[in-house]
DNA sequence: CTGTTAGCGCGTTCAG
DNA sequence: CTGAACGCGCTAACAG
């Protein structure tokens, strides 16, 4: 039993008129016939008629697909973008495709093959934490596919971008900190191939010095993101002879990883030492203390990364601008600083 | 400026040999010479060629790509079966298109006609809860595309499903309340629209039965999964002339929606009303308290169920087999219900 | 309003 | 080992 697709031309056969009439009343075209129309309608809702995608994108060069790639997964952080993101693909017309790289440069490299080959009209991505090679992402411009970075963004590219904004979220993390009495701020920072990493440190140091509080080399502690390592790190700061009694992390699940370091330890949050993050994942209203940190408007980001794209898809490669857009946080205190 | 996809004819023309011999180096067959392959493969790498796969695609009439519908992505299980899911198809060659239906039934029955459209070789797929009509899916039966589902099954179609065992795990969480003494059990169930539901429910019925222990109607509320709505039961449960000492919940979100709310009323956990969900998400550990829960293999679902996918896209239409693969729980003890 | 023709990029015969 | 010719399913010209 040969699996066999409906096509046009089994639709003109058996309604004994042209392939391209049927296409036509298929496609909405003005000049068919009421009556002939409602007969194709009607049989192709019959026979499980489907458009073939792959031939209509040979011809039409476009494929009304979008490309996401992102790091990871396990977070709440990027399923959300995800969601914003399909909703406003969906609401243009477009289908995306996922694909994670699971913070592996040789995985993201295979994924943009892959979104090439499938032809997609534009891509969106946040980098892996070791991407420190571009050319993967430079063949979409040289070929005129949109890319617009979001989240993890490469500051060497020239084209729409999609962040938050990291300092001044670090900084109002940071001032927040030492609003409630904690001038001693560890800072566990994160690589500094991402510039996401390198504005929160920024943030977080200018915030110290505007309210001059000296800046400790010891208490700044960039790390690879890799949760398991967080204990180290922090039973490392625990551990100094002069501690710090806060710690402002990179992002929520590294403060979440930090604060059962600290459970463990037997110290207590936040009189002991405060604790905040970076990002308000769903997790973090639910631990226990719960955890006080920025949160961003992720659906908000995978919305405005879809429009960016869309927008560039229907202007003229002349006319792109590599605009960065900057959303808003908002700070989210929690029982991690909440000092009674 | 045209933004101009590299193609066979190119290089063919650069090279000025025919198509034919260049599409057979870049495909691997055996009858090209060695210098001629090197030097279209040289020239391809430079050109940023990339096969074309609609052009592929419409010649072989597959694609290559597996499709993905699961109905959510804010707890982490969906998100982890993906991960397993595509390691594994990337494993055998494949690429999947991912979707997420939302819960919504309309969405679903959109996310397959977008599978349909764009050829996939096969279809994973777990359930919206308030899917109860199968047309949908039948229409890839229809068309000889290997569909199989997982976690939420559909009972009606006779495809390959691969599910953990609900009743086994309902029954030994069950059984496990009991053992520290809480013999007031209410079970916080699914719609019965979904198999899972009816499976725990029946777990959670027979464990009951099992040690001779009265069944209370008043503690069995069956609900629609949205999370919001948790407070009300949970209070009403707690309201009740004989209240619960112990909550089962059908999963792990439910679950901890319901610890809120129970340390909000005041009450202790476990000492005044245990708590134990399913699934073992990856939050669970991290509340306070840490949540009792039945854990399930949630990558090796998502391995599973593309290696059946690809199985029978290997096998000729009248070989597939409707096996349910059933996958093991484990039971994982933590403090919303240990005694201490 | 409808039919005919060409061709999107590529793999696959069939001839050399 | 290589080239020419055909066709996958469909849309877009060009004729009626």
């Amino acid at each position: 039993m040969k699996s066999h697709q409906t096509t046009i031309i089994d639709i003109a056969h058996e309604l004994k008129i042209s392939k391209s009439t049927v296409s036509r009343a298929l496609i909405g075209h003005p000049n068919v016939k009421h009556t002939t129309r409602m007969a194709v309608l009607e049989l192709a809702e019959k026979m499980d008629y489907q458009r073939n995608m792959h031939a209509i994108s040979l011809i039409t060069r476009k494929s009304s697909t979008l490309g996401v790639i992102v790091p990871e997964f396990t977070s709440s952080y990027f399923p959300e973008i995800i969601i914003g993101a399909q909703t406003a693909a969906t609401a243009a017309g477009y289908n995306i495709i996922i694909s994670q790289s699971n913070e592996s440069y040789e995985t993201e490299v295979a994924n943009t093959r892959v979104m090439l080959a499938n032809q997609v009209d534009g891509i969106m991505i946040s980098m892996t934490k070791e991407t420190r090679n571009y050319d993967h992402f430079k063949v979409f411009q040289r070929k005129g596919i949109p890319i617009v970075f979001f989240n993890r963004v490469c500051d060497e590219m020239k084209v729409p971008k999609v962040v938050v904004d990291d300092y001044d979220g670090a900084f109002k993390v940071v001032e927040h900190l030492l609003s409630i009495g904690k001038n001693k701020i560890a800072h566990l920072a994160g690589p500094d191939s991402l510039s996401m990493s390198v504005k929160r440190l920024s943030g977080y140091l200018d915030a110290l010095k505007k309210h001059q509080v000296a800046i400790n080399e010891q208490w700044i502690i960039p790390y690879d993101l890799s949760i398991p390592k967080v204990s180290i790190y922090v039973n490392h700061l625990l551990n100094l002879e002069n501690p710090p009694n806060a710690i402002f992390a990179i992002n929520d699940p590294t403060a979440i990883e930090a604060i059962q370091v600290i459970k463990k330890a037997g110290l207590r949050i936040p009189q002991d030492i405060a604790v905040a993050g970076f990002s308000n994942d769903y997790i973090s209203s639910l631990i226990e203390p719960s955890l006080t940190t920025m949160s961003q408007p992720v659906q908000k980001i995978g919305i405005k990364a879809i429009e960016l794209l869309i927008d560039q898809i229907k202007r003229d490669v002349k006319d792109w601008k590599a605009v960065t857009h900057v959303l808003k946080t908002e700070l989210i205190i929690r029982n991690s600083t909440l000092i009674s």
